[in-house]
DNA sequence: TTGAAAGCGCTAACAC
DNA sequence: GTGTTAGCGCTTTCAA
């Protein structure tokens, strides 16, 4: 940044012989300022180069127009869909963005949220880390009023909103549809469960298995990271059950498609011997073969409504804490990977 | 934010019985400090839960620590890799990001750039819009001595460093692969030839098939905006032509695969009778079938590379207009739906 | 090693 | 409709 002699509505204020409170005001439109000033002063900021600074305007309001935002990670389909959606709205409403991942761990996740606090962001939203237990760093945040709320992975965590998919009602879905196509023994492969996300879709796994009358099985539960060799891995633990299993409901795309190879490697015929369901919907879900039945959910969406709330909280129009959890659909979106019947 | 009484140097002068400028340099472990005082002023600032006020500092030091990123679309598997390195090294080193997305339009991108240059960004790196001709918009940026990268999509445009890739190199081995597998008649699809990468891509394209005594055939270049749909038209272009290409070079993975999966269903035997080589390497490219060859760069390491001069340059270590274009690698990586020969 | 004081540029309460 | 004035909280020169 150039330091010599930035331009302030002093400069201003003096080539038109006016005071800066006038500038201050007929830049912004204030009411009480005649038409003919404002066009004045506007033209004279034109020509003298003008820019306002942010920093003296800070000061005075204690407000950023900047909205912090924490994910786990930037790259992966659904955080950046849900960016991607927030940005569009905090732009068209004057708010920018200020983000950080916290890589999945509790640590870094702590400094983010401290820089965020010291950049004093007008609002936050975050997704939990992955082995995020304690929620104790987001207190100075609630303790200093700055609305927050928590989208997908949440936490239990008092005045703060939630944002996230009925991830019980996706599960129940998931796991029903796997019974329909005549499914009797079905697996699940899933992550940390004290993760709301996976701890819910185990519920709904559970539930739909209770409506079918068959009672849950814990050797078909398989827990790992998530991660394409956790797929792996998963698929071998699976080949050695016995009875095979008959069904897998994984609780996310990329695992899912890493297990389906291995087992298509070992002769296994999907879905004739196994159907899988997948979770999240990632592009590579439909390029497969056979085609991945997956849980779709919207990430721009969910990013959108998180913005909007934020800001409309910010504006004042109501309460965040108020409307404390949001809900957002999801579909099955039934593909070769699980259908046994026409 | 919460207005009523933030703790400041004030308070806790008084509470010390010093000065505010004693504080200030305790803080910051100036030198000319004894470590006594600096011990109580640090603890007092902790006992009395002080933050610094960042506008303050912004406003005496006349600069904020934020680095503004401007890219075309923020979901896609590059950018948001190449976002995530640069949220690491920035973060490592003090610095924040502020990020927005162009939505490949020029208009909004020069939006963002008055954002970023409202905001008094430090430095920015700016990967342009599909449609963006006109550079004059960051003509403010450089007059204010505000150290400004292009990155993978870059323009001509003065006193701004570059990141990319060697998009001519990549197309030149992309095509001469192609070549070696037998193929002479190469069908090339792409994007805006204004834009670097694509130009330079379609150079080393030509080189390649001049270095194989092939004439360039202008029929060959199909030019469309390299969506899914546009992938998918190619295709149709191709079957039209006669004699039919045996090879076909795409300027990005998930056209070419929007290609490929057409041809297929044409009876068109990949890679015997048409061989396709993609462009990014995106996680799709090795889960379809046949798995797509294509040219491999990393998102990451550009957006650490990005960063790291930024950051480099503001801290005075060098000046980065005169490292004024750096070039990453790139590798060709052989899948099946081009390989003829084993 | 510490303190006094000026000022970064803007806003808003209050006065006219 | 416009001006005066007092800070917002911090840094930094200069002086002690």
């Amino acid at each position: 940044m150039k330091d010599n002699k930035e331009v302030t509505i002093y400069d201003i204020a003096e080539a038109l012989e006016v005071s800066p409170s006038t500038v201050s005001r007929g830049l912004k439109g204030h009411q009480s300022i005649s038409s003919d000033t404002k066009k004045k002063v506007k033209a004279q900021a034109q020509k003298m180069g003008y820019r306002s600074n942010i920093f003296a305007k800070n000061l005075r309001r204690k407000k950023t127009n900047t909205i912090g935002v924490i994910v786990p990670k930037l790259n992966s389909h659904f955080m950046s869909s849900a960016i991607a959606g927030m940005e569009k709205i905090a732009n068209e409403n004057g708010y920018n963005l200020l983000i950080s991942q916290s890589l999945e761990t509790e640590q870094k996740e702590k400094t983010n949220v401290e820089t965020m606090f010291e950049n004093r962001v007008d609002g936050l939203a975050v997704s939990l880390a992955y082995d995020t237990n304690d929620l104790s760093h987001f207190d100075p945040i609630i303790e200093n009023d700055i609305p927050l709320i928590f989208f997908d992975r949440v936490g239990y965590y008092k005045s703060a909103a939630n944002v996230i998919i009925d991830n019980f009602q996706a599960g129940y879905q998931a796991v029903t549809h796997l019974l329909e196509q005549g499914c009797k023994r079905i697996a699940h492969i899933t992550g940390n469960l004290s993760r709301n996300v996976y701890e819910d879709r185990l519920k709904g796994y559970k539930k739909a298995l209770s409506d079918y009358d068959i009672s849950f099985n814990p050797e078909y539960l398989i827990q790992n990271d998530l991660s394409d060799e956790a797929g792996v891995e998963a698929a071998k633990t699976i080949l050695d059950m016995k009875p095979l299993p008959d069904g897998i409901f994984v609780t996310s795309d990329s695992p899912a498609i890493a297990c389906m190879n291995t087992l298509k490697k070992q002769k296994i015929n999907i879905p004739a011997d196994i159907a899988i369901v997948g979770f999240n919907n990632d592009p590579i879900a439909s390029y497969i073969e056979p085609k991945l039945t997956t849980i779709n959910y919207h990430g721009t969406e969910m990013g959108k409504v998180v913005a909007r709330n934020l800001i409309n909280h910010l504006k004042g129009d109501y309460n965040i804490s108020v409307t404390n959890t949001i809900i957002l659909g999801t579909e099955l979106v039934i593909r070769a990977s699980s259908q046994r019947k026409p």
